[in-house]
DNA sequence: GGATTTTTAGCACGATCGTTCGTACGCTGT
DNA sequence: ACAGCGTACGAACGATCGTGCTAAAAATCC
């Protein structure tokens, strides 16, 4: 393996957490170099355009989420139990805070929602990849509307999130709780 | 009433509508000026600095969400009548488009929930009027864990404006459902 | 309607933005 | 030892950022 390739895995871990607590725009060139300890051009010529950067870095978010989050739940059978699986793993990555600034779906899905173009595609992409699993394993499971349960959990994640970055932490387990009796529903399913 | 009070109105009109879609960072004032076709001086005159500019927004933001959502809300009694008011004012007015950009306090929370400072404070202390306010008509309505109930609202009015943005207009139908769902308890209560 | 007090525009500043270019360092293969 | 290549750096670009200063224009008051 080149050395470009370990330097721009440096450079994407650090982006990914400053573009979680910044976002995405306010993820910049010069602060990502001066953290780094690089030059700004040496830092660029790995990428060749910010929308570049920008996009690495949300490949490499979606890797660290996939590692964290996702493989080790598919540890768990598919349906109940893989769902309960992801989001107790999703809610403990909240708490330890995996991102520095907390969910990075949440911070930039708010932030491009409304610039239509590439970036907003990809990180559209990773938030549809999540929610898609969601409602796949919620129909495995035999729940009659998947959609709305996939939706009912990402809402009440992206509540746990907003909520105990801004308010309190209480949030937290507010959520376990909500999520929790929702989730009650599918043992007398099966 | 001076000039300055009602052009100061024109400004922050459309600076609300900026915000909700470009952040409050984003949020620039040669943008601003230049959409209202002013000098970047003549509009910086009226605020003295970007973060008072910042602040002023959110104070508008909070007086539109007022307008538009609270108050009518408050034609009900309180408790259930009322927090029921709640939630369909709010998924009318994400409907509509009262914000060009969303939820303004979804897009500006998940901004600066990472920069302490006046600006978080008060995007803070505008969260946490709704949510509150949730809060207290739920106890009101008799709930048995009011704070709970207002965490599961507000969660899934959050994920109603980021699903509905970012993934599909289905978001609203399945957050109206959920919420319906969960008011239902208050029925067999009171 | 002239004087005075707002309110706006023009211009310039230092800083930083994304980006380009030329160049020097450190490998690797011969 | 030397050439070639991949990698990083420094300087500079035009643009735009937020922010002052000063003068013109407009609104207000007597």
């Amino acid at each position: 393996m080149g050395k470009a390739a370990t330097t721009r895995e440096t450079i994407l871990e650090r982006s990914v957490d400053l573009a979680s607590s910044e976002g995405l725009e306010g993820l910049t060139i010069g602060k990502l170099a001066n953290d780094l300890h690089m030059s700004k051009s040496g830092l660029f010529a790995h990428f060749g355009s910010k929308q570049e950067l920008q996009l690495a870095t949300i490949e490499a978010a979606a890797a660290r989420f996939a590692a964290e989050v996702v493989v080790p739940a598919q540890a768990f059978p598919e349906g109940a139990p893989r769902l309960r699986a992801y989001c107790e793993r999703y809610l403990d990555y909240l708490e330890a805070g995996v991102f520095a600034g907390g969910c990075f779906w949440a911070a930039t899905s708010a932030e491009f929602d409304d610039r239509p173009g590439p970036v907003r595609d990809a990180v559209r992409a990773g938030v549809l990849a999540w929610t898609g699993e969601l409602e796949r394993q919620a129909a495995i499971a035999g729940v009659e509307n998947p959609a709305a349960l996939s939706f009912e959990i990402y809402s009440l994640v992206l509540g746990a999130n907003a909520c105990s970055r801004l308010l309190s932490k209480d949030a937290l387990s507010h959520a376990r709780a909500a999520i929790a009796q929702r989730l009650q529903e599918l043992d007398w399913r099966s």
